[in-house]
DNA sequence: GAACAATAATTGTATATACAAATATATGTT
DNA sequence: AACATATATTTGTATATACAATTATTGTTC
C-alpha cells in the first residue's frame, strides 16, 4: 500500500487526506481481487449482489425498486443488470398481477446453484484479502467503519 | 452504514464478509461525496489525481507511462484522460525530443490555479466524510489499512 | 544494416455507470 | 369520467473503464 503513489509533494500529507487516499487504493486492490474471483462466473459484483439479495428474500419475489433500494448503485442500471442475469437464466421475471407497474424478480434453481459456488469463491477471496488481519483487528475495523 | 442492506439471511454474516461489504458500502459513500465536490470543476477523480501527480513533479514533465504507473487504473485510459485535461487547458503535452515514443505532460498555470481550488474543496469533503473520527481513530485506521 | 524484439502510446470495442427524459400504470380530486 | 399527480420501470445518451489489437519508435542481435 503506497499512498505516496498518488500525491508526492515536498510536504507531508495530512492525516485525513492520507486516510482517504489509503482507502481509495485499498478499494482498487480489493475490487480487483473480487472481480478476478467472479470472472469465471461471468457476473459483475453488482450482479452477484443482486443474486444475494434475491436469495435473502427466501422465495419471495423482489421488485426492481426493492433491489435498487438495497443496492449501492442507481436505478437506471437495475433494469439492465437484471436483463443480464435473465440471459444467463439465473433469475426469473414476471409482471406483478395486482400492480402491473411492478416487475417481480425471483432467483432460479440454476441461479441458486451458481450462487453457492460464487459464495465459496468469494470466501476464498475474502480470506486472501484479509489474511494479514487478526479477528481482533477485523472487529476494530468494523467499529471504525461504523463511525463513518 | 447498513451492511444488512446487501445480504439479508437468516444466518449471521461472518466477520470477514461483513468487513468487505462494510468497506464496499463505505467506498460508495465516500466516492459520492468526492464526486459531488469535484463536479463544479468538471473533472473526474482520476483527472484530479493526474493533476496532483503532475504538481508533485515540481515542474518536471511526466510521461504517460509514469502517470499510469502512479495511478490506480489502467494504461488505456491515461491517453483519453489526459486528452480531457488538455481540452480544459489544465495540462500541456509535447513529444519527448530525445525519445519520440514518449509524450511529456506538464501542468499549466490554469491547471495549477484550478487545482488549488479543488484542494480546498477536497479538504472540505474530507472533513465532512471523517467528521466523526478522532485523530486517534484515524491513526488506528491507517495502521489497519497498512496491514492489507 | 536488416530482422526481430521491446517500449510507449493510441485506437477499437465491449461493457459499466450516471443522469435525464420517456413510458406505462395506478391513485386521488373535482 | 377527466384531469393532474405519483409510482415503477424503461430507454437514450454521454461518459468511464477494461481488455485486446495496432501503430510508431527505439534497441538488440546476427
Amino acid at each position: 500500500m503506497d499512498v505516496e503513489k498518488i500525491i508526492k509533494t515536498e510536504k507531508e500529507i495530512p492525516l485525513k487526506s492520507r486516510t482517504i487516499i489509503h482507502f481509495m487504493l485499498l478499494y482498487a486492490k480489493i475490487n480487483e481481487k473480487i472481480s478476478t474471483m467472479l470472472k469465471p462466473f461471468e457476473v459483475s459484483l453488482q450482479q452477484f449482489n443482486v443474486l444475494r439479495i434475491l436469495r435473502g428474500q427466501n422465495g419471495k419475489a423482489a421488485n426492481l425498486s426493492t433491489l435498487n433500494e438495497r443496492m449501492v448503485t442507481k436505478m437506471s442500471n437495475t433494469t439492465r443488470l437484471v436483463d443480464k442475469l435473465l440471459l444467463k437464466g439465473y433469475v426469473h421475471r414476471q409482471t406483478c398481477p395486482t400492480n402491473r407497474r411492478k416487475i417481480e424478480i425471483t432467483i432460479t434453481e440454476l441461479g441458486n446453484r451458481q450462487l453457492e459456488q460464487m459464495d465459496r469463491a468469494m470466501k476464498d477471496a475474502e480470506d486472501t484479502i484479509l489474511q494479514n488481519l487478526s479477528h481482533k483487528e477485523l472487529e476494530q475495523l468494523n467499529v471504525l467503519f461504523n463511525k463513518f
